[in-house]
Order: C-alpha cells, then structure tokens, then sequence
DNA sequence: AGGGTGTCCTGGAGGC
DNA sequence: TGCCTCCAGGACACCC
C-alpha cells in the first residue's frame, strides 16, 4: 500500500520520467472510484504539458501548463505505472493517460479506495486550494517538532495513535507508521494525547520521522522496478516489531503483545515496554 | 469544536 | 470443495 515513503519515491520517479510530457488522449474505463470519475472532464486535459510532479501528505499531484493538476491519492490498493500499449489492460486499471513520448500513465485500484481528479483553484505550492486548508504539518520538516506535537496535544483526550493518524496534525502517519513509532518511542497508544510530557513529545515526533525515513530508503527499493512489476509491498514489512505481531512476545522484554481497537483500527502495543 | 461511528470497496483469509 | 463472514486500509460525512 502506498504510504508517504512510497508516494515521495513515486513522485521523485515520475518527475524525472514525465515532466514536459504532453497528455495526447485518455482513456476512462470505471465509472467511479471514490469520486466519479468524468470521462468529459478528463478529456479536456488532452493536449496539456506536464509541469510538475509532487507529492503533498499522501498525495500524489501533477502539475499541467493551464494552472491545473491532476490530484491523485492511492487508497490502500491504488498502482501507478508508466508503461507501454504492449502490455494488455488489467482488469482494475481505471485510467490511461497516454504521453507524448510513447509511453502511457496507468492507474490501478481493485479496491476502488484511491481518488482521481482534476483541480483547478491551486495555492502557491501547487496543491488544491481546498485540500491544503485541511491538511497539517508535514512530518519531515522541521514544522514537526515536538514543541509543535506538545503544544497542539494539550487539552486533546483522544489516544495518542488516533491524535497522530489525524490529518489535521500531521499528515502521512498511517496505522502501519504509527503503531510502530509509538512502541519505538515507548508510549501507548491509549494515552490521551494531553497527558503527553514534553519529553515524551520530542521522543515521538523523532521516531516518526526516523521510522518514515528508514521506510523511504526500504521503499526506493520496491520503486525501482515500479515500471515492471507490481511491487506494492516493499521490504520494510520485515521490519516491523509491533504491528500485526499481536499475541507474539515482544522483541523488548518477552511480554506478549496485546492488540485493541482504536478509532476502528487495530493497535499492537506492548503493555510492558509501552506506558 | 472535539471525538466517536459509519461508509466506501474488494481480495484474501479463515471458519464451517 | 465451496460458500459465507469478516477484516484491512485512508478520508470524510455525519452525529452527539
């Protein structure tokens, strides 16, 4: 599943590859992923230049030359290739955008979880006006500090995990991300987050991006070879201590790992070495 | 306004 | 073996 790390690698890919590329035709096969998507609508980009690829929390945007972008979040199943015609059409492939030098911008999602549309109202930094007045902080700027975690949290009862799952926060911290630099930085999930001590906040935002950053390096690897096979699942997986570990010993101390519900998302914590 | 719940979707895992 | 149920995940609408 696409995190953070693995959009940025996307995104740091497909700038090399298709930035001054022109949109020749579309192709729309399904109906609606998230959002509809309108045939009418995407046609209007056939012609338009590529400008810029980025990637903002965890989605993935493409810049055009008429001061629009395409705006593209991968869900948990969403796939984006850069491929030739040769290869035949899989069965969840929902768009085709077909380039200028030859080759075609293929979008997958057999869960229909991921979002493609076309905006127009950007801010400065490129990104959908209406998105950027949602989202936080990202997590590997020095904007993430844990003075900022601090001072956001006081007052917030809801647990830790739910607290930094939040968008509004911090963007990019998935179940996967969280769950495990929570037991890196030994505060359980269940905490509310005002009872965060200082400390314990400089500890947590630093494991984050630790974390997201070692998940970057693990994720060039499964990028590399993006163009030719599904490599969805990159190899930071192995590295997980904590999440989907539940009722194993802790790698720590030897305590088996208990597993809750939190915000409808499973939670893998050592009661031990988590408090 | 914070916080909790439900919804979208489908492949895969597990139970019977 | 085949059928059924449940679960996973991010974002957001909706409620209290």
């Amino acid at each position: 599943m696409p995190e953070l790390p693995e959009v940025e690698t996307i995104a740091a890919a497909l700038s090399r590859a298709v930035v001054g590329e022109k949109i020749v035709k579309i192709e729309v096969f399904s109906p609606a992923m998230r959002t509809p998507l309108t045939p009418l609508l995407y046609a209007h980009l056939e012609g338009r230049q590529i400008t810029s690829v980025r990637r903002r929390a965890r989605y993935l945007i493409i810049g055009l030359d008429d001061e629009r972008c395409i705006l593209m979040h991968f869900g948990m199943s969403g796939v984006i290739r850069l491929e030739g015609a040769e290869v035949p059409k899989r069965k969840h492939e929902h768009i085709f955008l077909y380039l200028s030098g030859g080759m075609i911008l293929r979008f997958e999602c057999p869960r229909r979880f991921s979002i493609c549309e076309v905006h127009s109202d950007l801010a400065t930094t490129g990104v959908p006006r209406e998105l950027e007045s949602r989202l936080g902080v990202e997590p590997l700027t020095p904007d993430f500090s844990g003075e900022y975690l601090y001072s956001v949290s006081r007052n917030r009862k809801n647990p830790v995990k739910n607290f930094i799952m939040d968008n509004a926060i911090v963007v990019g911290v998935g179940n996967i991300y969280a769950t495990e630099s929570l037991f890196a930085a030994g505060i359980s999930p269940l905490r509310p987050a005002g009872e965060l001590t200082r400390p314990e906040a400089e500890k947590l935002t630093t494991e984050i991006k630790t974390i997201l950053k070692r998940a970057i390096a693990a994720g060039g690897s499964t990028i590399r070879d993006y163009r030719h096979v599904d490599g969805s699942e990159g190899k930071f997986a192995q590295t997980l201590l904590m999440y989907g570990h539940a009722g194993e010993p802790c790698p720590r101390c030897g305590s088996i790992i208990e597993c809750v519900k939190l915000g409808g998302r499973s939670s893998c914590y050592c009661p031990e070495c988590q408090k």
